[in-house]
RNA sequence: GGCGGCGUACCCAAGUGGCUAAGGGAGAGGUCUGCAAAACCUCCAUUCAGCGGUUCGAAUCCGCUCGCCGCCUCCA
């Protein structure tokens, strides 16, 4: 089989992956920041690790991933300056900044549920590592990499940089970017590029911890070098986010993680594209006005036509959102589970699928290896099913559930909810009622118990000489 | 000022040197069907923003032009 293959931004190519201790992998994730609820654009992101990590597990290997949640020290503008999003929330609606965090992370985690998104293996908030934080910052400073100020702990960048070290991923040298040009910078740096680690002597902000450079709080790149060492390991073999994050967020992680460590932080950048308006107009939280899930299932939309609709462009490539294209998306959804629906029992629990269904397997888990093409695995699941009833051959219901150990539609779910040991009493008898005046040709009445199953939430699908029977909202 | 990206049919979107430019949606016609669906079949870009160049051969490489955008500040 060939070997997976992922683009690292550290390389800026297309790499065979390699972990360091196969069959492991380590994956660590962004998340989310919770003081608003998470947008589409944000869902994008989280989707396109999931599809990862269930790619990675068709090749294989072991998956061990770990996401933050960022409940503290992301600020308004600069890391020591501006107001901690969190406490303005939390300022705004009257409630404390654990209640903010714990009402958006619920949320976040009620939406990723509904898109099928696997929940990680460790889900850590920053506010519950502010110890491991402060040792980690205590390395910095001891390898001499950090300096103390009034006003916070510093990362020396201009002492720590060495050669190329600095704008390894951005590839931006520190002198050719324009920081502290655009905005003010607190005196206490040395350098503007400079970031802090820890901020010190801000009264007004409401969460605060004893640290043994005073009472203050955590800067915002800290906590994802903290927590993934804890969690997975001085190097980590994958790293995601979005591209945003490559400049600032992750060129911080690195040098403030290699400066304590000494080891390479991360062995794989993977860094997602934006989900946009219209071409070149992403969505961002910062924007102000952002759709959401919710404001798609009030649309009439499906959860999971948001998931196909993302696979259908590479998660390198930005993604054009319409009501056009995410109801094309429903129509692929509803295709499947159709076709999973109508699968009779020999075909779904046959041992071996039929030969030439082999063919198709081995196309999907190439594309997906080919640096995760999301488009190429779907138009092979979508032209196993064609091919399926073209040939009048269904016994590939192996082939189609790996397939969708990735897609994570759940068919197999869906196919025993229209079985009928699974309707309430009620529904049964109607659709016996039903199967009896179909057969005894008083069709007039199996109309009428047609309306009646739809009233009732059931939509009726009949085929020449049986019906299938679908919840609404599949 | 610097870094980076994009422009493929009505829409979304693969393809980055070579069989007929994936796939889906929409659209058109047909088959099947008690009805309503679903499904199936057929059609739907001589062409990849434009213009040059390299090559036996380019949507794919190079140059220029036009248009759009992201990042360098919080942001997936």
């Amino acid at each position: 089989m060939k070997p997976f293959q992922i683009f690292n931004t550290l390389s800026r190519t297309v790499e065979e992956f390699r972990p360091l201790n196969p069959p492991n992998v380590t994956l660590y994730s962004c998340g989310p920041t919770v003081y608003l609820p998470q947008h589409l654009g944000n869902m994008r992101a989280f989707l396109f690790v999931d599809v990862l990590k269930r790619a990675l597990r068709l090749a294989g290997y072991r998956v061990r991933h770990a996401m933050n949640i960022t409940d503290v020290g992301h600020m308004t503008s600069d890391e020591d300056a501006g107001e901690d999003k969190v406490e303005r929330t939390a300022r705004a609606e009257g409630k404390s900044p654990r209640e903010v965090a714990d009402y958006y992370t619920e949320l976040f985690l009620h939406d990723i549920d509904l898109l099928r998104i696997e929940r990680p293996d460790v889900l850590c908030r920053a506010t519950d590592h502010i110890p491991d934080m402060i040792r980690l910052i205590q390395r910095i400073l001891d390898n001499g990499y950090a300096y103390v100020r009034p006003s916070g702990v510093y990362f020396d960048v201009e002492k720590w940089r060495g050669p190329s070290r600095m704008g390894r991923l951005s590839r931006q040298s520190l002198d050719e970017q324009m920081a502290g040009q655009r905005l003010e910078h607190s005196p206490d740096k040395k350098s503007p590029h400079d970031f802090a680690l820890w901020v010190l002597n801000q009264p007004h902000h409401l969460m605060q911890w004893d640290s043994p450079w005073g009472r203050g709080y955590p800067g915002w790149h800290i906590e994802c070098s903290a927590m993934s060492m804890k969690y997975l390991g001085a190097t980590i073999d994958i790293h995601t986010g979005g591209t945003d994050h490559i400049p600032v967020h992750h060129e911080n992680e690195i040098a403030q993680s290699e400066s304590a460590t000494g080891r390479p932080f991360v062995r794989y950048f993977v860094h997602n594209a934006f989900l946009v308006e219209k071409p070149g107009v992403k969505i961002s939280k910062s924007a102000g006005k952002f759709p959401l899930l919710s404001d798609l299932v009030s649309a009439g939309f499906h959860p999971l036509a948001f998931r196909l609709f993302c696979f259908g462009a590479k998660y390198r490539s930005e993604l054009v959102f319409s009501d056009e294209a995410i109801a094309a998306a429903q129509k692929n959804f509803e295709y499947f589970a159709q076709f999973a629906r109508t699968l009779g029992d020999s075909e779904a629990r046959a041992a071996e699928d039929s030969p030439w269904a082999r063919e198709y397997r081995e196309r999907f888990v190439e594309a997906l290896g080919n640096d995760l093409n999301t488009p190429q695995a779907l138009a092979v699941a979508l032209e196993l099913a064609a091919e399926a009833y073209r040939r009048g051959d269904r016994h590939v219901w192996n082939t189609l559930t790996e397939f969708d150990s990735v897609l994570g539609l759940d068919l197999a779910g869906l196919r025993e909810a229209a079985r009928g040991a699974e309707f309430p009493p009620e529904v049964a008898r109607l659709i016996e009622q039903r199967r009896a005046a179909r057969s005894d040709r008083n069709y007039k009445l199996a109309d009428e118990l047609r309306r009646r199953l739809e009233e009732l939430g059931y939509e009726v699908r009949d085929t020449r000489d049986s019906s299938s029977y679908v919840p609404k909202g599949v």
